[in-house]
DNA sequence: CGGAAACCTTAAATCTAACTTAAAAAGGTT
DNA sequence: AACCTTTTTAAGTTAGATTTAAGGTTTCCG
């Protein structure tokens, strides 16, 4: 699940990204409003956390601006004050949710899973290509062969070769997405997940296979 | 049984906490309207009491913006005046049912089963999975091997897994469904009712085991 | 052909969520 | 007030996920 938080207060923002990528969001962090908006153009996002109070462009004009543009992506508004006024612009402006700060850990968690269930349930839930599937919902991926329970960041990696059959995906991309922009990680954690992969793939029987396009990337691929 | 109690009279809320959690039920109290809808966007309760006089938004507006929003939760609406007008307007703006200040404990506890019974009723009486059973009415376990009278927390954590066999719920959810957003338990004691049951599972002979997945959380299945 | 860059594989090292147990704390009962 | 049950905390341990490291293999290009 990818999410774009919005939040000019440094520190906060440090904070929250820690938080989410603990429960499993691949987050991006951007620190103000135009930033954002150029975020939200260029990226495929699952959710959108908007501070209001926000340098350049503030929250809810970023909001309005992706909602013109026919966007349904499910955003959840930050407010440091407590007002009316400022609850009531957000939902009239299409927000889905909003949280005022200071706010508990797990409340935000909360909501974040409430606003983006429903997208959860609309989008299939099970990807598939050739025989084989992968359960979104408890990281299975299986065939004739069998099945597995992926870890995390296999699942992740499985996540986007299947959501993008056929296409290319680079080692940076995949870094960037899973690992975040920032991460210490050698580019090698990705060979030694494709590998793994393909062993757990083997394994199973897939008709597919994963292809590596020497300098350009992987690609699921039908099994030749 | 989740219930949020929305009602400005600290001392009172803290009364009718201390009773209702007395009661198996899990309780969030809130003190005014708006922070009321706030926590009721989550969609996470079973039923929420309103009092209807309440800072920065009155109770039967809460309602009607519940209602608007296509929530059909159970609600109670407390009124301190014994006014008719308030009445109807509680039942008319889609309220369940409603109780006037000042009214007996043993009121209040029945009037939030009967507006529950109907949720409960759908739901059936005895969960089974496998060969074990679990009675919700009397929170016992029970297999070939024997059985167990489920102590409280134990007996909604099994209960949710129960009702949601295979599927994955997360430390956080249990947390939330059970504790409540504003616990200041650790992450800790899920574990530890977790090891609990297993135990428990283990000594009647059960045929199905709480699998955890690290990073994603527990899933009741069938024994290998 | 030779060598360098890109990619592959495995095993070991590390890191941390999850597990377990015991005991304290809280609450209720006799 | 002694006793029992339930819930929570605390602390030491385990095991699975992730990362690093190191030695292979393949492909490309001069």
């Amino acid at each position: 699940m990818r999410l774009l938080l919005a939040e000019d207060e440094k520190e906060l923002s440090n904070a929250l990204v820690t938080i989410l990528k603990h429960n499993n969001y691949s987050v991006d962090a951007v620190y103000d409003g135009l930033e954002a908006l150029d975020y939200l153009q260029a990226e495929n996002y699952d959710g959108v956390i908007l501070d209001i109070m926000m340098p350049k462009m503030d929250g809810l004009t970023v909001l309005k601006k992706l909602r013109e543009k026919g966007s349904d992506l499910p955003v959840l508004m930050l407010t440091a004050k407590s007002e009316i006024d400022d609850r009531v612009m957000g939902l009239d402006s299409g927000a889905d949710d909003y949280l005022t700060k200071p706010f508990a850990t797990k409340e935000l968690l909360a909501r974040i899973r409430s606003m983006t269930r429903r997208q959860a349930e609309v989008t299939d839930n099970i990807l598939r290509y050739g025989n084989i599937k992968l359960d979104r919902s408890t990281y299975e991926l299986s065939a004739e062969g069998g099945s597995f329970r992926l870890a995390n960041k296999e699942f992740q990696m499985m996540e986007m070769l299947m959501a993008n059959p056929k296409i290319l995906i680079s080692t940076d991309r995949f870094m960037e997405k899973i690992w975040g922009y920032d991460s210490e990680a050698e580019i090698n954690v990705v060979w030694v997940y494709i590998s793994y992969l393909r062993k757990k793939l083997s394994a199973i029987n897939a008709s597919a296979i994963i292809k590596a396009s020497r300098g350009s990337g992987y690609s699921l691929e039908e099994k030749p």
